[in-house]
DNA sequence: CGTAATTAGATTGTGCGCAATTGAATTGCG
DNA sequence: CGCAATTCAATTGCGCACAATCTAATTACG
């Protein structure tokens, strides 16, 4: 298959849309995945993130949670309702400073890690892959992210979100 | 369970977190790449994949498209119509079989690729990548996607795409 | 032929994701 | 101290995703 210098734009336009479907196809992919995993603990794949990043380190501000999985209060603040209502998570205001509202883990919520760490496992197997390509591809994406979100970083203030 | 490799079990937890992150992530500052992009085609990201699809063939039934993209009717239909309004597409009943409405590119619908191409290039410098580079991420998100679809299915009539 | 099963698409309801706005609390600065 | 600017969270509005349900058209089968 030949591709001359007239041809070229077009091949990068293929590629750019094949970038564009494999990465939107995988994330997809991966949230099909997670779902059936998930619903006997009664999460969906954000809620699940945002239990990840609550076990990693209890008792933080809504703003630190969202820096972590880049999502704004106008998505966390509902969806932290939702895990306060299934009783996972506690929030209170901060005594030093009331702008923040504090997300701590439950008893439940705790306990729950328990029964996540199977859904681990499960997503290991699905991937199909070795510890080494699993390790390999989580690189790959991040730094996928990170040449994306920093994009002429030079002058860009891009919300680091 | 006994945990002799109880580290590896908690490394495997780890892994599976940041994997999860990770294309959450990029799947993310893909979109948040592409947005500005296209807001002077006045397209979404979803939309653009859609007209992607278009522009490789016009004139699909609405099932093709949710098939080449993974998407349902109920995802596609709302969209369609939007696309519909913005005069980019038309949907006429398909007179052979009148379940399936097939959507066609209008004139501008068609024209817009040329704008769009613009956007390939843009993408292409914020991946920031090597042309080979951006192949063997695309074939890696596909195998990744190709290996999560196909879970526990022994059948594997390789579907689509 | 006629009824059952299947298929295509639309609709409804829930839950993200994000921009824009609001409101309250805190900080900065004269 | 007092007032403006900033920060944090919540809310609103729009557009996906997806399950579940519905309607209409087509196909299968007795």
């Amino acid at each position: 298959m030949q591709k001359k210098a007239g041809n070229a734009d077009n091949f990068e336009i293929e590629l750019d849309a094949q970038l564009c479907f494999a990465i939107y196809g995988a994330a997809h992919a991966f949230t099909r995945t997670y779902k059936p995993l998930l619903e006997p603990l009664g999460l969906t794949y954000p809620q699940y993130l945002v239990m990840i990043a609550l076990w990693e380190e209890d008792d933080q501000p809504v703003k630190a949670i969202g820096d972590r999985l880049g999502l704004d209060s106008g998505t966390l603040s509902p969806l932290l309702k939702r895990l306060e209502q299934s009783g996972l998570v506690a929030r209170k205001r901060d005594r030093d400073d009331e702008r923040q509202v504090r997300i701590l883990l439950t008893k439940k919520g705790t306990e729950l890690k328990t029964q996540a760490a199977g859904v681990a496992g499960a997503i290991g197997k699905a991937v199909g892959c070795s510890f080494e390509e699993a390790v390999a591809l989580r690189d790959e994406l991040i730094a996928l992210k990170q040449r994306l979100t920093k994009t002429g970083s030079e002058r860009d203030p891009l919300p680091s979100v």
